[in-house]
DNA sequence: GTCTATAGATCGATAGAC
DNA sequence: GTCTATCGATCTATAGAC
């Protein structure tokens, strides 16, 4: 897949699609290697703790990037309806339309579970959090707001899982199609 | 956990749970063992195909009891209402309140995706095939019909992946409480 | 049928040459 | 920094005694 990565920042999108692909458990050093174009000595290299070092830094990038294309967005205090459909757009990009996993979900059943407990949870509590927080801006009541919010996380993470097992990405539109209704984000 | 089961149909819950709990690669024959109460020559004598003939043998065991218990009720013509909330009571019993993993949701994330890619894909056909016919029954028009079932199948899913992210179990009653007034099974 | 012992492969991780 | 060689542990699976 990847030609030889050049450092630790640039192995890990190779190293996020192998955990996504193959889960915890199933990212062995020998798959890892291949997708990185790095050898065993060189993974040791940019990660002293191994495997499970690599799945941390993968994980943490992940959450960066969340927080920086889709949690922050829903930050913004002025215009809180466009952030939020921002942030379906950019979450329709980034799973593929359902078709690629989300590692943090896939951890939360339990691949990896008790390693990354901390992180799992901070995650997932910041995507509802900050969503509600958006939601409550736009005018929504904060229960309503709350509820709003897991429905739509839990949405998205029941799309993949639907969309992975049918084979079928029109899913995940229907799906998004349906939140954005439900969130009051229709075409105007 | 359990007491030595006396056969492969005893064997099969602990087994489920192994899986349930540790994924398909990390259930280890070890830990299989344990949970069963049988040495490695039973289970080999119970189930000559291994690790891989243990998975299908609960996978299948799973589907089964869903067809028995939970699609099966859906497909009762005469009270589809009725139905369709018996069918939420007993998901809500059998995963728990969302604590306990959807072993097929979990595979289907790709855990074991490519070895059970035909069960994965008729389990989640028929539960939303059956659940989208009751709709129909109830006085849905079959687009519609279609897209609540998925919604359905899918917000269960996404609850459970919720629910043990944030180790809150009121997400997932949350849920099918937002579930239920959906489908218009609120209390009359 | 169930056990112990172990084969054979692969795992994660390390060492040392370059 | 990156490679090859290899360690010890663990894995799935099998063999053979009982």
């Amino acid at each position: 897949m990847a030609a030889t990565a050049r450092g630790r920042e640039e192995a890990l999108p190779a190293l996020a699609e192998v955990f996504r692909e193959h889960g915890y458990e199933g990212a062995s050093l020998f798959l890892i290697s291949q997708a990185t174009g790095l050898g065993k000595g060189s993974l040791y290299h940019f990660f002293p703790g191994g495997k499970a070092e690599m799945a941390a830094a993968v994980v943490a990038e992940i959450d960066a990037w969340f927080e920086r294309h889709v949690f922050a967005a829903l930050r913004d205090t002025r215009r809180p309806r466009e952030d939020i459909a921002a942030m379906l757009e950019a979450v329709d990009q980034y799973f593929g339309t359902g078709r690629r996993v989300c590692l943090v979900g896939l951890f939360a059943l339990g691949d990896a579970r008790d390693a990354f407990t901390r992180e799992v949870h901070a995650y997932f509590a910041r995507w509802v959090g900050a969503l509600a927080d958006a939601l409550v801006r736009s005018g929504n009541g904060r229960a309503a707001a709350t509820a709003l919010a897991e429905e739509t996380v839990g949405a998205i993470q029941g799309a993949i899982v639907l969309t992975r097992a049918l084979d079928d990405p029109g899913i995940f539109g229907r799906a998004l199609q349906r939140l954005r209704s439900r969130l009051g984000l229709e075409r105007r």
